[in-house]
DNA sequence: GTTGCATAACTAATTTATTCGTTGTATATT
DNA sequence: AATATACAACGAATAAATTAGTTATGCAAC
């Protein structure tokens, strides 16, 4: 699958926020300085057809929606990331977050607790 | 700091492995097909100019080095992505994973035994 | 039904990124 | 010293991304 582009990026943001969305709604997200209605309705045509969106019409208005939800892309993104940056190696990304202070204490004690849950889960099986 | 863009970034993949390198060598490095020697010579002026590496002069030859290791541009790279997808939270980010089963319970064992003596260390100050 | 408005589709313009040919110069080779 | 070689610098050509104007069409208000 392809990356999403920055302006991309920002549409899908604001489309996973609500769900949902007609152009003119998208548009209201941004933040000022806001693009112009025909600059989103563009993006929002080239996410179509990259496979990123699709759309319900009601005569001639269009309700975009996204086919792929933030969580499933964050985790196609990471891997490109964690493959990139940390030979592959999620364990490797998160100790060099842990020991660069990134992860604070507490942090770090709500990941193991949260960790320990999974590990008993999947040892249980 | 920028972003790098894809062909910025092969570059300096090549360069953080080499730690240093004349344009020929870092050549080498690519995967074929290789790009021609002038489209590296661009690409690693270009990352001159935004400050990503320098470079020695031996004469009229240049062997560049980065002026950005990879360890903190990933750290860039990554507090961006968390904070675009996971509201600024690393343990939202990482407990997401261990839930999506993205961490083998190898994987996490050695995580919690990194951050047990993270913890430590921190507390004990 | 004519006018005005809203919207999608199309297209043009601009900007940014990528790729590489050309040029000039220094150095090595003969 | 003439020629060949190697490289940085420059700049042109192309490609990709971004932005927004223009056009066409349908619908609503009058």
């Amino acid at each position: 699958m392809r990356e999403l582009t920055r302006a991309e990026e920002e549409v899908m943001q604001v489309l996973w926020k609500l769900k949902k969305g007609f152009v003119k709604e998208i548009l209201e997200h941004f933040d000022e300085p806001k693009p112009a209605y025909n600059t989103v309705s563009t993006i929002v045509r080239i996410l179509q057809d990259k496979g990123f969106v699709s759309h319900k019409a009601y005569g001639r208005t269009h309700e975009y929606f996204p086919l792929i939800s933030k969580n499933e892309y964050s985790k196609m993104h990471l891997s490109t990331f964690v493959n990139d940056y940390f030979s592959n190696s999620f364990e490797k990304m998160v100790s060099f977050f842990a020991k660069e202070k990134s992860i604070s204490v507490k942090e770090m004690e709500e990941i193991m607790k949260i960790m320990e849950g999974e590990v008993k889960k999947q040892k249980a099986k």
